[in-house]
RNA sequence: GUCGGUGUGUUGGAAUGGUAGACGAGGCGGACUCAAAAUCCGUUGCCGGCGACGGCGUGUGGGUUCGAGUCCCACCACCGGCACCA
């Protein structure tokens, strides 16, 4: 039979739009399980090749758990606020909503063409006013429980382009788009507290079936460390706090630095002699990118603050301080206490501007260059009272002493900074807020979310870096709900981040007008058993969802402290070479070609059989006839079956053996090897005739990778009418372990460990029948010779080893 | 620099410390065909040998073990994240 892909995944994607066997139902007494891929951002380029991986894997384990009789949630929806859309409107002079619709219905098309098992009646759209009023109204009850605030920061600006970018924006210091110059520029922006919650995001980590990589880069981005905050005094009376790690060091410490940004020097202004050096080395950082800086980090620079000394707290000895952008002001206090003994950075700078290196750890040469020791096994000296003992005991003992002298206390710092959460741009959110001269921010009352976007004319930047919102004075125009007196909104937006961080919870309950979840639908639905998504979105969309979900759990409308019981991540697609996917490369490879030439099932195949899912992988347009011979294998089958509906004799060892293979493999996302098993157990088919009964389980087993087939098969073969359900509504089949067991076993057989030759022997066969088994073979014979057998290893039913020694 | 990952035939990739290369792609040989595609059957790690067979093989060098692709140590290469985080 000719395998007619393209009317056969058209015949049955319009039974499944009809019938809508994918619908997961709320209020169900079934156990549930809800599978979630990240949503798409709805592109003008539609589909890439890199979607359908993930998409595909979830797929295949969602529809398998439906055949296990689990209620399965697994929803579809679209990420579609976002800057190329409005680059795109800018351009075109098109509304972003029109863009977004179409290349919505671009996206849905091209998911429907591949048959994915979504529930579209949970569809959502993070741009629909219905969904963003709750993204909205999360953000007011961050703002009424402190945890959203607005502080002036630095952010980068494009020169040319007039705007606000975000990092991501800025390529190796310029901007994306036009190529200049970006420099940091101070604007007030809405902050969210993440490292409020910066603790439970790393303990509760240990609670979740997170693959370990996902854990340790989470963990590595909130960078906890633990030390001290020490109170310098200084020779102007102002004491100077540091932030150490190594306060067992202290003794070392023979100078300070304090960032450009410190307030140190605006309070000291008049005390500091060489204040025109000072004034000219902050003016210069200023200028410098974050990337300069960094890029510069080569040769210290910095100055000393002259006419002000710091005294270290337990030598009293005077000590110089300098200001210097290699200290950041944006972590731990802006200041440290310089050990250049024994750290690369101080001893760099120490060397440079001739301060003092006195060592404190033994073991190096501190003239030569910093010893930086790596285990804490080093032992202390010229360090009074810690003389002798190991960093180890060091570090508390002075922690103890700082903290029954006064100077200072035990400290936890993190890396994570607090989450900039503005844009002065259109296409997304307007931030719920309203400002009055008198009551200062206040927020919409609820009852008036969702504020919709307004028309604007253009929905470029002002050339101040503006949102385009605050052109429209009518909309910014109102009144403060607090008091009543004129007022104006907030015009920045939200960045995309913000639809993300919760859009899991709204496919529980899709349509509510009350509320962003019902309770009953939170309960049975949360948390989500399997998230798949890409090893990107870690540490900004995974750190923050993970986040407000907390924040949500904190106010009572969700019950679990996680989002999310299970994460995985899949491995890239790469172009033919091995090279990333890219249009300048042309290596790019479009679904809707491979589903034309191939069709669907075969993609999806493919996709799932071409590696490990969580490696990079290369495409090969070659590779794809594999999959789809496959598929054309299976059908033909069906042209040569027996009608009894029994197992074959032949067939049945290895039709358990591939039910219990692909069974396991599917919930370990080993597609590929599943795949492969599938292929074996195919080829045996050829081999040995098949029945009806045979075919039913290949059919069924075949049916969560390649869907549409698998029900051609299941109604030409007679089930469907039999049964009355397609495949997919069937239980999934299940093994018989002793049936996976063959009677008799090829076993190895080693002489001193080397590979001699394979015997027969009944399966768990006893070591001595084992050994005389192998003896009696003639290729083993003849390397043993006369030789005396000195021991003998026998694995049971793998291999037996015979170490022998040459009689002398 | 640092954290994480990877390194296996011509190629994509399989292998709970136990017969390395499953399953594909490509190649080669054969069947069918006027022929070609498609399909089916066989074969395919490298070296030596007509052959039986022997030797060598999982980035490099050591180690543990009866036995190492797999575990340990050192190194090299590539990929990804972070990067003056005190």
């Amino acid at each position: 039979m000719k395998y007619d892909f393209a009317a056969i995944e058209k015949k049955w994607q319009k039974v499944w739009d009809e019938k809508k066997p994918y619908a997961a139902v709320n209020g169900s007494d079934k156990p549930k399980c809800y599978g979630l891929i990240e949503f798409p951002y709805p592109s003008g380029q539609g589909l890439h090749v890199g979607h359908p991986r993930p998409f595909t894997a979830i797929d295949i384990v969602s529809r398998k758990k439906r055949m296990d009789g689990y209620n399965v949630l697994f929803p579809i929806g679209f990420d579609a606020f976002g800057l190329p859309t409005e680059n795109y409107a800018i351009k075109n002079h098109i509304h972003p909503a029109i863009v977004t619709k179409k290349n919505i219905e671009n996206f849905t098309s091209q998911l429907k063409m591949l048959g994915y098992g979504f529930d579209w009646d949970r569809c959502i759209d993070t741009t629909d006013p219905k969904y963003y009023k709750w993204t909205q109204w999360i953000f007011l009850q961050l703002f009424k429980k402190g945890l959203a605030y607005k502080t002036t920061m630095p952010v980068n600006w494009c020169t040319s382009c007039k705007c606000v970018l975000a990092n991501e924006e800025v390529v190796n210091g310029v901007c994306e788009r036009c190529g200049s110059e970006v420099v940091r520029k101070e604007k007030s922006q809405w902050m969210l507290a993440i490292t409020k919650y910066a603790q439970r995001l790393i303990d509760d980590l240990d609670s979740l079936d997170y693959i370990e990589r996902v854990k340790i880069q989470q963990k590595n981005w909130i960078g906890r460390s633990t030390g001290a905050e020490l109170n310098f005094d200084t020779t102007v009376g102002k004491k100077l706090t540091v932030f150490t790690t190594r306060p067992d060091t202290l003794y070392g410490a023979t100078y300070m630095v304090i960032a450009p940004e410190h307030a140190f020097v605006k309070e000291n202004r008049e005390k500091i002699t060489n204040i025109e050096a000072v004034d000219a080395y902050i003016a210069e950082a200023a200028k410098k990118s974050d990337f300069e800086r960094s890029e510069l980090a080569k040769e210290k620079t910095g100055v000393q603050l002259e006419g002000i000394k710091a005294i270290n707290p337990i030598t009293k000895k005077e000590i110089p301080i300098f200001i210097s952008d290699y200290v950041l002001v944006t972590y731990g206090t802006g200041a440290i206490m310089a050990v250049p003994a024994h750290d690369d950075r101080d001893w760099e700078f120490a060397k440079k501007f001739g301060c003092e290196i006195v060592e404190v750890v033994a073991g190096g040469d501190v003239q030569k260059e910093a010893f930086t020791v790596k285990d804490d096994s080093g032992i202390m000296v010229n360090s009074g009272f810690l003389n002798g003992m190991t960093v180890k005991e060091a570090i508390p003992a002075m922690i103890k002493w700082v903290c029954e002298n006064g100077i200072g206390e035990e400290k936890v710092n993190y890396k994570l900074r607090d989450w900039v959460f503005s844009r002065q741009r259109y296409w997304g959110e307007p931030i719920p807020l309203v400002y009055c001269e008198k009551c200062g921010w206040v927020p919409v009352p609820e009852s008036e979310l969702p504020i919709v976007l307004p028309q604007v004319d253009s929905y470029e930047p002002t050339d101040d870096g503006e949102s385009p919102l605050s052109k429209m004075t009518d909309w910014v125009n109102t009144t403060c709900p607090h008091c009543g007196a004129p007022a104006k909104r907030e015009t920045d937006t939200m960045p995309q981040w913000a639809g993300s961080s919760w859009y899991f919870l709204r496919y529980m309950d899709p349509n509510n007008d009350e509320c962003l979840v019902s309770p009953e639908a939170e309960q049975y639905w949360g948390p989500v058993d399997w998230y798949n998504g890409g090893m990107e979105h870690t540490t900004l969309h995974l750190l923050y969802s993970r986040f407000w979900h907390k924040f949500l759990y904190d106010i009572g409308v969700v019950h679990t402290p996680e989002p999310y019981a299970k994460r995985t991540s899949h491995g890239m697609i790469l172009g033919e070479g091995g090279e990333k996917m890219s249009k300048s490369r042309g290596n790019v490879v479009n679904p809707n070609d491979i589903v034309d030439q191939y069709g669907a099932d075969t993609m999806r195949l493919h996709i799932m059989f071409i590696g490990d899912f969580e490696k990079a992988v290369s495409w090969s347009n070659e590779a794809v006839k594999g999959s789809k011979r496959f598929l054309d294998r299976c059908l033909n089958l069906v042209d040569n079956v027996s009608d009894s509906l029994e197992i074959s004799p032949k067939n049945e060892s290895i039709i358990h053996k591939t039910v219990k293979k692909v069974s396991e493999d599917i919930e370990d996302l080993k597609m590929n090897t599943a795949i492969a098993a599938l292929m074996a157990m195919v080829n045996e088919f050829y081999a040995n005739g098949v029945t009806k009964g045979d075919l039913k389980y290949l059919v069924l087993l075949l049916s969560p990778f390649a869907p549409h087939l698998a029900e051609e098969m299941w109604e030409l073969l007679g089930f469907a009418a039999s049964s009355g359900k397609m495949a997919m509504q069937m239980s999934w089949p299940t093994y018989d372990e002793a049936k996976t067991i063959d009677a008799s076993k090829e076993i190895a057989v080693q002489v001193n460990g080397k590979l001699r030759g394979t015997v027969i022997i009944p399966l768990d066969a006893e070591n001595d029948e084992v050994v005389k088994i192998a003896l009696a073979n003639e290729k083993v014979s003849k390397f043993i010779g006369d030789a005396d057998i000195v021991k003998t290893i026998v694995v049971k039913n793998k291999l037996v080893n015979l170490i022998i020694k040459p009689k002398a």
